[in-house]
DNA sequence: GCGGGCACCGTAAACGTTTACGACGGTAGA
DNA sequence: TCTACCGTCGTAAACGTTTACGGTGCCCGC
């Protein structure tokens, strides 16, 4: 019964069939495909489909045996096959910038990798990486992954105010997922860190504390958020009737030789701010740096407060006082949206006649909370500062 | 000329191909087949895809009116229906540990795969990552991969000493690739960084500065790289006739936490080093904070020397000195290998029986070479120390 | 005893490509 | 003029899966 000869369907193309396994190229010990399965259990092809992909028409105790020697043979179906019947992949696409710029993504992207993949495989989704080639080309891999079918959805990184990828998507309306806004008025999913109040509870923090002139140093990225936070920044100030200076609100270049011109401007402007906002990791760095060189101490002269993606404010001494973000749970929240984005699509192309209970037409558009990491890099002016 | 209406062998079956397009799902601009292209172009799907694919067969100006009409309407053939029919998947698997826990593969990332999905890139392979659901099951992704023929190769990474997944993927005969060593007898592809160069040149340094109390803190992570460190250690301070005391040889958990027990017991190890080796990016920050505590400083009362993945080491003051790796060049390496490997076993099946002539069978097995970074933390002692 | 319905399962047609094979027309050599 | 050959292209069969459809028994109720 085990393997004992076939009925009457299977013998039909059993000369071709018998080494089509062996015929596979580059194979040693061939992988086992449903027909192989099907032939050892002497049941039809379709019986197996049905039996692993749990459909009710299908012996309970077919269903058993079809599992059973599924494992026994370690079968698992041939994902190009499925993909091409099913018209889906199963595979989310990320896209990320490459290079090793210091923008946000970079920083953060084993924490937001670890929570995404971690939910989209509760849904039977794989996830690719997809590098983009440069600053110069932010489409390339878009259009590539969108045009071959390569994903059923996309995840794209590190948004740009106006940034071409959100149209070309919407346009097609293929499902993705912006990590970061956008200023495009068309609505998108999207998720993001919530830097508004992250800057907000900032200022109001050093306010607390006595400060006034309080500095704001980014780098001069082409990246929403940032401008999120410079306006943020402006916003708090006015809010509380504390000057706005051009000579504090400072952009730079990434790194850390902009970092240490940010630093030089700020300790040479007079008045020099009593606190300074920075959101980049190598800009603190240097700050420090040159703090340290021209005897001032971080948390004791002047203060220091990181805005946003810094898990890295513990390499610093005295500590960086600094908001943070949960990016793991940013990655969770980007799964959420992803499988949500795909399930509207595809439930509108499969009902499309009961178009008026369709899937909800809202877009998840979040902001993941920040929360405060005090550290030793903040003091307090005395009241009449 | 342009669209008119077709010859016999697409009106044959033009009622049912009329609306192909429209019937996939989910698209509302749908994309473009091979079909389309065709009956656009008056031509049989065989010649276009010939002509795209570069074969001998075609006549050049057919070849030429179907590449601008490819363009034009933004047709790219689709990956499922490819894969399927040749038998690969134009596909990279990576296999990465999940969790922020810090190993290598943690902080040097996005680094090595950069360099990796470049070079990838240039041979029409892209790159999916998959992570691994805990530490517990190094195991289920390797094995999904494979199973379902997701990907053509597998990268894993963060090897341990006798890792289970090369031994699965051996037998298989399945193209992959180790980001690190193992200690496994069979022949395996890897690339790694040239861990015993940078430990044997880190302790050639301090010995001539003066250092022969040389102490070592690692993680203790099962992984075969650290164990490469251990007794590169161990041979380099012996060869030397330096002594190798229990109490400076040390491992300690990985972390913030472990990294002050190591200090701890760096410094309370009676006589104590006067210069220490460290591999992880935590426990150097933990080593500098004590060291900060107890009033010493590293670069003058102590030598503190990173060994590995330490690009972080500029955000310590006083700066680190490190050896450091060119991750970027890791990752094309990686490519390289991979790329050799798909070759070799996609060889190997279409000429079974050239066998005398067949692919190099060596694998490649590179160590790519560490770089001194000089930084402050090092300092010399009295020579009669 | 017969018809209807149900549970289960086999059949075959897709999905979008690539490619072995053969066909056709034209050219050159005998 | 016939043959051989070459360049070019259409035909159709794969690749491995899913799924609409229909068919076979069987049971139940009339």
């Amino acid at each position: 019964m085990s393997s004992g000869g076939g009925r009457f369907y299977e013998r039909r193309s059993g000369e071709a069939a018998s080494n089509r396994v062996s015929r596979r190229l580059g194979w040693r010990n061939a992988l086992i495909g449903i027909r192989d399965l099907a032939r050892h259990l002497d049941i039809s092809i379709g019986t197996v489909s049905r039996a692993l992909n749990d459909r009710a028409d299908v012996n309970p105790l077919t269903r058993q045996r079809v599992r059973e020697a599924a494992a026994k043979l370690g079968y698992s179906p041939n994902q190009s096959g499925r993909s091409l019947r099913r018209g889906r992949t199963d595979l989310v696409a990320m896209i990320v910038p490459s290079g090793s710029d210091n923008t946000l993504i970079n920083t953060v992207f084993l924490s937001v990798l670890d929570g995404l993949k971690r939910r989209l495989g509760e849904h039977g989704l794989d996830l690719a990486i997809f590098l983009e080639s440069g600053s110069d080309d932010r489409f390339g891999p878009v259009r590539r992954v969108t045009e071959r079918g390569l994903a059923d959805a996309l995840i794209i990184a590190d948004t740009e105010g106006v940034d071409p990828r959100v149209d070309y998507l919407g346009k097609l309306a293929k499902p993705f997922v912006a990590f970061g806004r956008t200023r495009t008025p068309a609505r998108h999913a999207w998720v993001d860190a919530d830097f508004e109040a992250a800057v907000e509870g900032a200022v109001e923090r050093l306010v607390a504390l006595g400060h006034r002139r309080i500095g704001l140093a980014l780098p001069d990225l082409r990246r929403n958020y940032l401008d999120l936070v410079a306006t943020g920044y402006r916003r708090a100030m006015q809010t509380r009737g504390l000057p706005v200076d051009g000579r504090w609100d400072i952009r730079r270049p990434s790194g850390e030789r902009g970092g240490l011109d940010a630093a030089d401007a700020l300790l040479g402007a007079d008045p020099r701010p009593t606190a300074v906002l920075v959101s980049e990791s190598m800009h603190a760095v240097a700050l420090y740096r040159r703090l340290n060189e021209v005897g001032l101490r971080p948390g004791q002269d002047i203060s220091i407060l990181g805005l946003l993606p810094e898990a890295r404010a513990q390499y610093l001494l005295p500590t960086l006082t600094t908001y943070q973000t949960n990016w793991t749970e940013v990655g969770r929240r980007l799964g959420d949206a992803v499988i949500l984005e795909i399930a509207k699509t595809s439930g509108e192309g499969v009902s499309q006649d009961a178009r008026g209970s369709k899937a909800p037409h809202g877009r998840v558009q979040f902001k993941v909370a920040v929360e405060y990491r005090p550290g030793e890099s903040v003091h307090s002016l005395p009241t009449n500062g």
